[in-house]
DNA sequence: TACATTTAGTGGACAATGTCAACAAATATC
DNA sequence: GATATTTGTTGACATTGTCCACTAAATGTA
């Protein structure tokens, strides 16, 4: 089945990243954000103040995992909480400048690993790459 | 910074299929084989009977972790080990008849929510996007 | 042959993450 | 106003990841 090996290659592409980015550990080790806390950091940059659900649906986590992620980051200074005005229910999360500047130094090092791993593919194939992806994963849901 | 989001997209990518699969657990819930085990058996099904080494490069997971899956998935009847005639260090692991079995199930599952996921996109850009991925992939190290 | 060195796999211990269910508070719905 | 739904928190536990030490077999070297 073609799919079934569609499956198992992004498995090692996100394999790939992840010792990429452990390699290269001692060089962005700005806070001890593990990958988890990089991936809500990086998501986070992207979003700019989301409320904690709308974050938890676009990282695809758990509730309850993201919960004590946000409070880790939170307690690290990287992350700041508010209350939603209209809805008390809500909690908004942002980076502070401090989580800013960790995210500049995320993105660093994940850019570098990235363009290690695309390195056998010219940089117009990885628009191409980059484009399906987006457009594969925003448009449904 | 571009790259960065190509790993959050990969990322996304994983967890939409981690979560589809999930949500037709009960029509592939074969013989409780969890995402490790299932990532395992459709790498068996692509190498044939590599070691348990090689088998560990390919999905880039620990030793360790490998002994303890291969383990669980013997212990299930769906893998087998033998010893390599040359090297009594190795250890060869391949499909069983029953383990042939599961894989077709989870091949199947697999394509379905993978389809799903790519309805956005047509068919023949999703060739285009397997095609990179493992030319990315498969051409380094 | 005798020895050190490398390689393949195993086992233990612990951290990080995933998952599920129960819960309080705020809001929406009727 | 009574009830249901949504948002986030907490607890408990399973799975997975990571690191390190260790055995046994193979390889290299004197």
């Amino acid at each position: 089945m073609q799919d079934t090996d569609l499956a198992l290659l992004i498995d090692r592409f996100m394999r790939r990243i992840h010792f990429g980015l452990q390699s290269k550990a001692p060089a962005f080790d700005t806070a001890r954000v593990g990958p988890g806390g990089g991936i809500v950091l990086l998501t986070l940059a992207d979003m700019g103040t989301p409320s904690l659900q709308d974050l938890t649906r676009r990282v695809a986590r758990d509730k309850s995992q993201m919960t004590r992620t946000i409070r880790a980051l939170e307690a690290k200074g990287l992350v700041r909480r508010s209350a939603a005005p209209q809805d008390a229910r809500v909690s908004l999360v942002s980076l502070t400048a401090e989580g800013e500047a960790v995210v500049k130094a995320l993105q660093g090092a994940v850019a570098e690993t990235i363009g290690e791993i695309l390195a056998p593919i010219t940089k117009a194939e990885s628009d191409v790459l980059r484009g399906l992806l987006r457009r594969a994963l925003d448009e449904n849901t």
